[in-house]
This record gives structure tokens, sequence and C-alpha cells, in this order.
DNA sequence: TATTCCGATAGTGAC
DNA sequence: GTCACTATCGGAATGAG
């Protein structure tokens, strides 16, 4: 088993992984990443094998034995907004001032916590990134990594929902019938290898390259640009964590650190 | 006083630093260099102030008060000659096994040495390098080193020769007047700026540096190519050394080390 | 193309 | 866009007063 297949060991055996997965039923594993990118980094990842070979950007846009995209879909969205809740709650539990961070929490929730999928992965097995937007983390080493979480090349799971996705593509045949050139017969085809009805969403390799490798680092949380300094890039992310996490009555810094294993 | 004056101190005053001054008269110093990118790699260094601010390109084309261009170019040729005169004697002493290895020495400084310039210097006061061509030395340590000496970066002392610079004009005035666009009427003049009648050696800054950057790292002595794989070409580079100097009686290894202060 | 230090960039190998 | 290792490549400082 290569590397690029470590997470089918999981959807195999989550019990002999206990340590890493935090969730587990029939439809999905929850886990925490082993190398997080931030304070708080999960991954949600579907179990079927009719689907965990799919690529993310199209992965809704098919059909399958055990549900329709759409309902494929819907059940992600519900696994994501847990593994958003798993997060706060622990964040709340290592707080342990429950009543004085309950809106703070809330708002974090909504506001800091992105879930959404790499254009790229290199790991085989369908994943779904839910992380906190602090990259206050040893593990976040480089741009690479900094820029697949903070520019296209990283795309929210709700630009995924093929709801939207065939509600822009009727837009488009009626505005600007013009701009989309591609055949609307096969737009909901599970057989189908064309995906080009829905959302546009880079997939080319060299402009997706490009992209992780060019565009300057720039503060998440304040728009400051470090051009490739990285280092710089993350002296400025530990004063933003720092100020951020301020804000919650408990918060030790030494104490909040990137999730691990238990 | 720069770093890129270094020379300047040793030219003003060669007593204080005698470690390092192997040769010194009125005209030049000869020197070992203190990074030495070979085994012997010394330097010679003229001492006049009217000269040793003149780019090594144009040195021996302009007229000076206390000599000609050609004059100069006479006066400095002697110069070269002694310090790999210099260097073989050195060698002589260090085998010990002088009869034996006449021979072998002679061809050596004929076939093994190579004297010239830099074509962007980095040490402002004018200095020729006078070179084995081993490139065995833990201070050759990057590429930019070692096409320094061995790309048209580097323009062998005899290109610099006035008396055949002006054959090259006139020839090329003669048969190829169309490929010279210069005005002739400034090629003898010392007070001009315009050394362009002589041999065309690339003084672009931009090309000189990706000439150094961009030709791949090629074994001088056997042509083989290591791309930019400079640690192979170093691994290369001490077998080939140890093949070369196998051939003096007396050669150990331990003992042949590129040149160090006194 | 002075060196040195540091950091960014690039290639590889992983079973 | 897996990591970890190595090596290559790239910019900045360097002094003196
Ligand atoms: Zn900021
Ligand atoms: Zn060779």
């Amino acid at each position: 088993m290569s590397f690029q297949d470590v997470f089918q060991a999981y959807i195999d055996n989550p019990s002999k992984y206990k340590q890493l997965v935090e969730f587990e039923d029939e439809n999905v594993l929850i886990i925490k990443d082993q190398f997080p990118k931030a304070i708080r980094h999960y991954l949600v990842i579907p179990r079927a094998p009719e689907v965990t070979h799919v690529h993310p950007l199209e992965v809704f846009n098919r059909n399958y034995k055990k549900y329709s995209g759409d309902e494929l879909y819907d059940l992600i969205s519900f696994y994501i907004e847990k593994a958003k809740t798993m997060i706060i709650e622990d964040l709340d539990k290592l707080f342990d001032h429950p009543k004085e961070n309950k809106l703070a929490l809330a708002e974090l929730k909504v506001d800091f916590i992105r879930a959404g999928v790499h254009s790229v992965p290199s790991l085989r097995n369908l994943h779904f990134h839910v992380i906190t937007q602090d990259f206050e983390s040893e593990r976040l080493k480089n741009k690479k990594h900094y820029n697949s979480f903070t520019t296209p090349f990283f795309v929210d799971f709700d630009k995924l929902d093929p709801w939207s996705n065939k509600a822009y593509d009727k837009l488009n045949r009626g505005g600007f019938g013009s701009e989309n050139q591609y055949d609307s017969d096969s737009a909901y085809s599970s057989e189908s290898e064309d995906d080009r009805v829905f959302i546009r969403h880079e997939r080319d390799k060299t402009i997706l390259d490009k992209i992780i490798k060019t565009t300057p680092l720039k503060c998440t949380y304040c728009g400051a640009v470090f051009g490739n300094k990285f280092q710089e890039l993350k002296q400025h992310l530990k004063e933003e964590y720092l100020k951020k996490y301020a804000l919650f009555d408990g918060f030790e810094p030494a104490k909040l650190t990137p999730n691990q294993f238990k």
C-alpha cells in the first residue's frame, strides 16, 4: 500500500486506528489530520468504495447505487457540520468556561472554520478538510501548505453543492448562453466523464501549480502580504493567533496546540 | 574599506601580509588565493594605481603614464609565467622526486594551469587567476564557483593580448568588414571609453549571469555532464584528481591539498 | 562572478 | 496539492565613523 492510500486502511478497519478516528459510522470517518496545519484540522472521509476514488470536484455531480449526487451532498453536509461541532466542543472543553465562551464559539464555528477540498489531492481517498483559519502549527512548513488552504486551490464545500451548480448552469444558459459551450444533455448523466456543465473549478494541474507557487503569501486575518517570506508570515500568524484566541476565557497558548493523537 | 577592496590593503602594505604574499616587487604581488578553488590557485595583482581599477577585459587596450597597453601586457605576461613556475616548483618540492617528475611537471605547467580573468570580478582591484585545472578543493562550493572558471565567463590571459586583438580587428575589417561596425579611430586611444575594436568578450552582465547559472556542469577532464548536480561533479572531480596526480612520483593525496597560508 | 548565513525552492524516495 | 531528506538556488549583509 502506497502512502497515497493511507486512508484506505482507516476505512477498512477503523477500530484498528482508534487513536486517530474521532468518529465513525457506516458512512464516514472523522479523523484528526495527522499533520494538522492549524489549531484544529479534521478530515471527513466517506467510506463507500464507489465514492472514495472520485475526484472531489466531481463527486457530487455523479449518481451512485446508494445515492444520487444530491443525496450524497446532503449526507456529507451533515458530517461536515458534525466535524465543526466537534471542533468547537473540543475547544469549549479545553477553555473550560462554557458560559462565557458560548457566543464567541458559535461565531468561530461560522466565521473561522472552513470546510472544503484540495483541487489536487495527494491522498487518493476522497477527504474533506475542516480546519480553523489560524494556520498556527509547526506542521505548516511551506508555501505549498499555506496556499493550498488560502487560494482557489482550496474549494469550499458550499461551492461543491450540485444544486447551486445546476442553478449556475441554468443562469449561464439563459442570460449568458454564449459562455456555455458545453453539452447540456450530459449534465445529469452519472455515466458521463463530462462534468463541465457545473461550476467551473480549475482542474488544470499546471495552472493550479502556478497558483500554489506564485500566489504571494497573504495573512488570512488582515490581508498583509509577505511575498515569498514564509518565516515572516509564520511570525505574523502567531501574533494574529494570540490576538484571536485571547477573546476566549480560559485561553492558554501553551494548552491550545494543534490537534494531536489521544 | 569594503570587502570588495581587500586586495588594496595588500597592495598598500604587502609586508603586513607576509603570510599571504608569495612574491612582491614594484609591479605586482603574487598571492595564494585565500579561498583556493583548486590544488594551486594563485593571483597576480598589479600594483599601479592607474591600472588597478580598470576592468580586466579592457586593461590592455588602454595606455598609461608608465606604459602602453602593449607594454603592460608584456609585463604582466612575465609575472603570469612566474606564477606558473612558482606553482610547479611548489609541487616539485612537495612530491620530492624532482628527476622523476621533471617532464610531467613541465607538461602540467603547459597543459594543466590556466591563467585568465573573470568577466565580472567581485573584487575591485585588478587580479589575474593562475589555477590548476583539477578544481579539487573544499572551497569550491557551488556552480558559480565552478562555471566562473570553466565557461566563457573566464577569459584566458592569452585572449587579452592587445596585439592579437589588433590582428583580429584588421582581419575583420579586411575580409569581413560588414561585421565590424565600430569606430576604428578610437582603437588606440587611451582616453576613449570605447574598447569595441578589440576581441569581443561578452560584457553584458545579464548574459554572463545566464552563462554561469545555466551552463550544465561539465568535467574539465573528460567532458562528462552533470547538469546541476554539483555534489556528483565534486565526487567525479575527486576521482579525476586522484588519477591525474597519480602520475607523479611522491604523490600523497593527504599532502596535496589546496594552497593555504604559511 | 569575494564569503557566510539563512531561507526558499526543487527533486527523491517511500512499498 | 502526503512527509522527510538532501541539495540547489536565492537574497542580504558585510565596514567605518
Ligand atoms: Zn494579519
Ligand atoms: Zn571527468
